[in-house]
DNA sequence: GCGACAG
DNA sequence: ATCTTGTCGC
């Protein structure tokens, strides 16, 4: 599925649509926080799933789960193709609005500037951050002298490393906000909004093969 | 050429 | 991502 054009056309798109991330705060308040997350095996049948929280307590005022279909393969620097379109569909499917999303993903910490949490950012206009585990290859990291460590690629500053996460700027926040959102959301060690999301997804994905 | 490769 | 059993530890 994936032939030199059709990548060199992905790659193309995302460096055109990376110019319009806006890498600083943009947004009124904090306040809700949605998580989202997709759940899938083999095939593309897919569960998507977001929860709201309140970023004050840390709880759950809103979940919503829907059937998808993935219609992208999987491929390391396009995730977005496989992922954005489920995630902003389960998210327009919520009732209460939200001020930030938090992905399971990169957002600007990407090759081409432009990650999954990125392109959900850029989609849905709102503030968006990245959160992933590891790296995508290609990625050079810079150790800093104080903690957080900082990331640098291309002599930018992309993304933080932090009790064991990547997490970068999605779209309309800035690494500082990204990085409180992440520390004020862990109680364990994912942080509330993708770990529900998942854990929603996954549950739901299972029960939904009966 | 070979292996690695966000989820 | 998901498939899977046990196991270490609070």
């Amino acid at each position: 599925m994936y032939s030199y054009d059709l990548n060199t056309n992905l790659a193309n798109i995302q460096n055109m649509l990376a110019e319009h991330v806006i890498k600083k705060d943009d947004f009124k308040e904090l306040k809700i926080i949605a998580g989202v997350d997709v759940s899938f095996s083999q095939d593309n049948q897919a569960v998507a799933a977001a929860v709201l929280i309140d970023l004050y307590n840390l709880e759950i005022i809103e979940t919503i789960i829907q059937e998808v279909e993935l219609l992208f393969p999987y491929k390391s620097g396009f995730l977005g193709f496989r992922e954005a379109n489920a995630m902003v569909s389960v998210l327009n499917g919520l009732k209460r609005d939200y001020d930030v999303v938090m992905i399971n993903g990169h957002g600007v910490l990407h090759p081409r500037g432009f990650g999954l949490a990125s392109q959900v950012g850029v989609m849905i206009d709102k503030p968006t951050l990245g959160v992933a585990k590891r790296l995508i290859v290609g990625i050079h990291i810079v150790e800093g002298n104080h903690f957080p460590e900082l990331i640098i690629f291309t002599n930018e500053i992309l993304g933080a490393y932090l009790n064991g996460f990547y997490v970068s700027i999605g779209h309309k926040i800035s690494l500082k906000t990204a990085i409180e959102l992440f520390n004020d959301t862990s109680i364990f060690k994912t942080p509330e909004p993708i770990r529900q999301a998942h854990i929603l997804a996954t549950q739901a994905f299972k029960k939904i093969l009966d």
